[in-house]
DNA sequence: TCGTGACCGTGACAGCTGTCATCTCCTGGG
DNA sequence: CCCAGGAGATGACAGCTGTCACGGTCACGA
């Protein structure tokens, strides 16, 4: 039998960290080698501990589990990043691909095919939740440029256009054209709507 | 050494409920006897598997973890139940308490620590992160009525306030009446901020 | 019994919001 | 070269929102 798998562990939550490691010790052709809390940390940790596989959640402080797949391919191209998220919004899905990651599993998959992830990751398979495959292709791709998705990332918050335009630095007209334009493209009527929606689609 | 302590797993995602499993098995005197995924099983399952404590996490469908800990509660005075959320909101723990829970912790949280909290509400003993016991006593009660919570749940969605009269049955101009009256208790200057708020407070 | 407060509603008003037309600037195809 | 499209901005307009004052009902405790 060969070396055991290298595995590196990145979610905010120490708990469910702790969790998983004690999960994926059960299997005896996978080692945890690293855990990290932070997105920023992770390739300085893959690096020094020499794993093979990183698994990512996407909310994480620092770095967000995607940007830090990007990271990762960037820095350490041998290693395999698979992310393993509590959402399974399409357009996660479509940008974590486009990030580098080998895989994408949400949190609510059965916990022994986990393990079986991580292999055929680490073979150099991709592995992607089918159920989320067919969602992302219905929904196509993100229409929302990128002045609309930074406006409507700050009116997630819920403050008025004024506040809204001194966050971003526009003026308060460009502000709401840029809304007007994502209710559009959302199809919604007001731009709290049309922030919660593109928030459940992944688009921000 | 006396009989292990029977804990009952309710956590809405597969792979996180898999993962404490085989945390908890790392402790000799404990066993996890039942797993479950919604929170209108947990007093089912609870009285089947016998089990002496439930985990329960607040996020779940049919029932959330606080409603599922006032069912035990009811249903099963003896079983001790242990909420365990990933978001720390004040009023999350004390609504959780009211609810006869005998325990509070996050989910960030260290993991060895988890088993330690069973034990002791096992014991009978009370145990509440600590780091949120004050911030609960610094926020002070929920100042929102009745109506002005179910106005601003509706309002989470983002529609206009005629959406949201037609959906609690109000007049247009009573909903605006609750949602100013919320405005003012959250100190914010828009129903968006306002509903945003008091979620994060844990005030709906 | 009275006062208090939650609740429901109406009407009015200032201010904010969403939409549209229009303009400029810049960049990347064809 | 020209054109399309993103970005930034302005002005106008109808409609929506937040606020306030006011009136009414009902339950509860003093």
């Amino acid at each position: 039998m060969s070396d055991p798998i290298k595995v590196l562990l990145a979610d905010d939550q120490a708990l469910v960290r702790g969790a998983l490691a004690a999960l994926l010790a059960l299997e005896s052709d996978l080692t945890v080698v690293a855990e990290v809390g932070r997105g920023d940390e992770v390739v300085d940790r893959a690096r020094e501990s020499g794993a093979d596989v990183c698994l990512l959640d996407i909310e994480m402080p620092g770095l967000d589990g995607i940007a830090a797949a990007a990271a990762v391919r960037e820095a350490l191209p041998g290693v395999r990043t698979l992310i393993v998220t509590t959402f399974g919004r399409p357009g996660y899905l479509r940008r974590a691909l486009e990030a580098g990651a080998s895989g994408f599993v949400v949190k609510d998959t059965p916990a022994r095919q986990l393990a079986e992830a991580v292999r055929r990751v680490h073979a150099g398979l991709r592995v992607v939740d089918p159920s989320l495959a067919t969602e992302s292709l219905v929904d196509g791709a993100n229409p929302l440029t990128e002045r609309e998705r930074e406006v409507l990332r700050v009116a997630l918050d819920g403050g008025t256009v004024a506040a809204i335009a001194a966050r971003v630095h526009l003026s308060p007209g460009t502000v709401r054209n840029h809304l007007s334009s994502a209710i559009g493209k959302t199809s919604t009527s007001t731009r709290a709507e049309a922030a919660r929606v593109a928030r459940e689609r992944g688009w921000l």
